[in-house]
Order: C-alpha cells, then sequence, then structure tokens
DNA sequence: ACTTTATACTATGCATCATACACTATTGTT
DNA sequence: AACAATAGTGTATGATGCATAGTATAAAGT
C-alpha cells in the first residue's frame, strides 16, 4: 500500500478507534484483552495507541478504571461510567448519521 | 451538544471530509459548488476546511485545478487525476471495510 | 537458562480540522 | 447612487489524536 494511501486510511480510521474501544468497555476489560478483541473483530490497533486513548477516556470521565490484583497478574480494568455509556450512543448516532451520508455519496458507478 | 462530544465527532469525521470531497470530483467543480453539493448531502464542510483540503489534495496530485475566466466570476475548478481516481477507490475499499466492522462492533443491546 | 507471552506505560512528531480572519467582484434592493 | 447580500478565493494559528518508537516487568513455556 502506498504511503499516501497509508496516511489517509489513517485519517479515516480517526476517531473510530475512540468508539471501537467505547463500545467494548460496557463490558469490564483491561488493556491486553482490548487489543486482543479488537483484533478478533479486524480492528487492530497498537497497544501504544490504546493507552493514551485509554488515559484520554478516563480524563474525560467516560472511563473508570481500577487494578485487580487477585489474579496472577495484576490488570487494570476499564469500563465506561454511566456519563461514558450516554456519550457512547450518542456518538454512536453520529456515526451512523455520518455513515450513512457517505455511503450516499460513495454510491454510484462502481466500475471495477 | 456538549463539547466533549462535539469534539468526538470531530474526529470521527477526520478523514471523511476527504474522502467525500474525493467522491464529488470525479466531475470538476469549484470551492464553492462543493460546499452546496455537500450541504445537499448533509455534510457541512466550512469554506476554511475546504481550501486547506483541495490545496492539500492537489499537492498530493490527487486533483488538478485550472481557472475559468469565461464567466462573469473566475472560479478555480477541481478535478480528480487517474491518480486520484486509483486512490478515490481504494480509500472508499478501506471505508466500506471500516464502516463494516464497526457496524458489527456496535450491534447488540440497542436500549434506547 | 532462555525465550516467549502477558501486561502496563511514555515521549515525540506530523497531519488534519476548526476557528477566525482578509480580500474582491457581482447581483439585488432601497 | 448607495448599500447590503451573495458568490467566490484564500491564509494563519492552534488544538488534538494517532502512529511510531521506545521502556519495563513478571509469568509461563522450552
Amino acid at each position: 500500500m502506498s504511503t499516501l494511501l497509508n496516511s489517509l486510511t489513517t485519517e479515516l480510521r480517526r476517531g473510530t478507534l475512540t468508539l471501537a474501544v467505547l463500545s467494548q468497555l460496557r463490558t469490564p476489560q483491561y488493556g491486553y484483552s482490548l487489543v486482543q478483541l479488537l483484533e478478533q473483530c479486524g480492528i487492530s490497533i497498537e497497544q501504544s495507541t490504546l493507552y493514551p486513548l485509554l488515559r484520554r477516556l478516563e480524563k474525560q470521565e467516560l472511563v473508570t478504571s481500577s487494578w485487580d490484583t487477585t489474579e496472577s497478574r495484576p490488570r487494570r480494568y476499564y469500563v465506561l461510567t454511566p456519563y461514558g455509556i450516554e456519550i457512547y450512543q450518542q456518538l454512536k448516532k453520529e456515526w451512523e448519521k455520518t455513515s450513512q451520508e457517505l455511503s450516499l455519496l460513495l454510491k454510484g458507478e462502481d466500475n471495477e
């Protein structure tokens, strides 16, 4: 893939990562599990992208986190706050709207 | 709309503007007409956002531009280059892929 | 003993978008 | 004739998020 296409795709993905992560935090998850969960769904995300994102979300009070030290390895679990749930649902609506609008624009002569 | 939701939505839109603009430049358009064309489709874009975008696209050789001075008001028309068409189609595919993946993630308990 | 997996995290730079401007010429209205 | 509104093209600056490239540790597997 050309570097140009690559950077355009990056920009296109931007913001969707947040939405994807929020969607998975309705049930508690820790960073590492999130990476794999999303990978399974075809969305690859680097840890070095995810952790700062989680930090942001926590700062914005969309998620809360807590350490679980009962297992052999300590894990920090993240989960949506009520406010986070609300924002998630609104953001989801926004995405559906944008998605539909774009579908309309892109429809038409599909010459392959 | 809260400022947080606003900024999240902005991020979500990011990159989609490029795709939207590219999709309209299969036929020649000038800046002002593009704004209105997209507006009709529900996508609002400020001129001060569009013009720098067009500049970028031209620099990346995805579009070319030329002045039309035959009308009463001079207009600068933009249109896709062959390379631009190619990139557009690939980017479109990327979007469709991402879009589908996200649909999957967002599906599920729609408690309204 | 060595390597891989699991797990968490930081720092820096680049690109895009929003916001706020500046500018001109034509059309429409009073 | 004066004025406002529309049509039209642009620039500068700042905020922000993602990618890239790292650091670090402990458990499990060989």
